[in-house]
DNA sequence: TCCTGTAACGTAAACGTTTTCGTTATTTAA
DNA sequence: TTAAATAACGAAAACGTTTACGTTACAGGA
């Protein structure tokens, strides 16, 4: 008996006088038994409360049905809709899935991507955190695949679940235009950000530009991330400068939400002098006052999907193309209507 | 070699010239080696890219390093927050969590509860969802730690961290009461729901009655759950009967935030026409327009209490008494002041 | 000199499974 | 009737570790 007092395959083959063998078999549904042994073994089983051990199981036969989801803070909206969908695909394939938080840390990242190699798990999902050469490296000698979520690799040939942020971003800023704004300012993140920083201002200033209005560099502000506390000293400082702006794109639905409250502080009405439109499509933008126009990326569903081709490669061994995910622009309320 | 080509500890040891006992006892720091050998073998390691394999250390010292952990949703603030606590503290303990989502499904519950069982879970922690007696009996012979979170147990003797709600609601409407309002109503969850509606409701009646205020059931609504979706056909129930109400006390902050939102359609002002404050305590409760005042449950730190507690039990095999966690009244900006 | 103690290992069993071979007994075909 | 096929099992190896126990070699004490 173990520590724990758990029956073993050799407690129900002893109990029901016949050999492991036996007990293997019918608890993995192969031939090689009568339907009559099968009930009398499913009986002891239900009497002993027998349950396997998937540790000595996948010992044996090298897997874990279990996949490593690294977040690089676990406690927001984003990675939680990412989760929901994560898990939910991974639960339909008996599969577990091991949540770690790396915060941005890239030496505990490596702890933790050695932690996931010795429980043996068997897929990688790496979300809005750049996938370095050295993280790449160590997965590679793991010899499982990964896949990024909101991110990308330094190295080829990762694929990668994400939506196309340039675009996005021109096409919330597209949307602003044709509401009639000229006068556009954005609240990013930091450019430094190759993820989610310069490619969305990169979008913003496309749209500018094709439109025929001048790129003014000191429309664009930000802090040092995408959070709600880092929108107020962005909106700070655009609004210091460009007191005459008629409409922003944040990008996040955080920093649209501390714009919002920033306006209000300033006495500006939103969306009648001012247009806010997000950018991620959290539930938050839907609970906003008032609600947040955005470009949503959905999550939940993006999530989904990442699990779903992280699967296809653990079944089949070839690495995934990965997907770009499409965005939507939803229409709420947070944009006045031209 | 196995299927993934991962070199093992034999390889290790023929590499090395030892046996695998050496590299086992240099690999756990034990002793019985010179530190030549030492120094010779962790070279190999090295260069053979050696990596242990927890299964097979599980399978022998019955440990898994890993905790359950079962959401009934995992896609909102509430869990997000819990599960930042619990990964915090399951990380500095070595240990590693696997998140299940519920759907508040009794039978997926008990399905999930068997994986987390053959995957040799060494604690569970229970959150947001009643610990029937049949969950209790399956992980009774489970022979692991459980402790509930946010929740408790319709069977004894399983440790509970939560805040005591029904003060937590008194102290709330009593702030109401302070703040020199008489007409209070309450946007609650069900009163079916035994873990965060009927408590809550009863904290707001007897801080009402103790008032001397008469208890006028009309004044509490609800709808199907805590969400936002939720709280609108709740708020105009509660209006089209008390529009002379001056103060709502809602079950949680996305019912406030939806509150908020559906005052403003009717042209009420907060806080100075209606006071709003909330219950739980999340990042949203600080993002809303106005920002909400809150009974804070303070999650996170929840979530780490809730998984300390875990470990406890896991290293002494004593049941944890559980814990009542404090909650605070954080004042923001959706109370008028008197 | 011989004995004892200790450092530095190696051998092999054990953990709880799955699976490859047997090995029976029974059925089927000729 | 007999040979061959098949159904229904059991024995044992293997998965990658840890660890109890045994062994060797050498140092030091008497």
């Amino acid at each position: 008996m173990n520590r724990l007092n758990r029956p073993t395959i050799k407690d129900v083959a002893r109990e029901a006088n016949v050999s492991i063998a036996t007990v293997s078999r019918i608890l993995n549904n192969g031939d090689g038994y009568s339907q009559k042994t099968k009930q009398h073994v499913l009986q002891t089983i239900e009497k002993l409360g027998y349950s396997p051990n998937a540790m000595a199981r996948g010992l044996i036969n090298k897997e874990s049905n279990t996949i490593g989801v690294l977040f690089p803070d676990v406690s927001g909206l984003i990675s939680a809709e990412l989760l929901q969908g994560i898990e939910e695909a991974a639960h339909l394939r008996g599969f577990s899935v091991i949540v770690c938080k790396t915060d941005s840390d890239g030496h505990k990242t490596l702890d933790i991507l050695r932690l996931l190699q010795e429980k043996q798990v068997e897929g990688i999902i790496f979300t809005s955190q750049l996938l370095t050469k050295e993280f790449a490296a160590f997965i590679e000698k793991m010899a499982v695949p990964v896949i990024t979520v909101s991110s990308y690799s330094e190295e080829k040939d990762i694929p990668a679940v994400k939506v196309d942020d340039e675009l996005a971003s021109y096409d919330a800023v597209r949307y602003l235009l044709e509401h009639n704004h000229t006068e556009i300012g954005m609240i990013s993140g930091p450019p430094t950000d190759l993820l989610a920083g310069a490619p969305r201002i990169r979008g913003y200033k496309r749209a500018i530009t094709e439109a025929g209005l001048p790129w003014i560099e000191t429309k664009v502000a930000w802090d040092s991330g995408f959070y709600f506390e880092h929108g107020q000293m962005a909106f700070n400082k655009l609004f210091d400068r460009h007191p005459q702006l008629t409409a922003i794109f944040a990008a996040s639905d955080e920093l649209a939400v501390s714009a919002i409250s920033c306006a209000q502080e300033r006495g500006i009405q939103v969306p009648d002098e001012l247009s806010v439109i997000g950018y991620d499509g959290t539930k938050l933008a839907r609970m906003s006052l008032p609600a947040l126009t955005v470009i949503s990326q959905g999550f939940e569903a993006m999530g989904k999907e990442a699990a779903d081709l992280l699967f296809q490669s653990i079944e089949s061994g070839i690495t995934s193309p990965g997907a770009t995910i499409q965005h939507t622009l939803i229409e709420r309320k947070s944009v006045r209507k031209k």
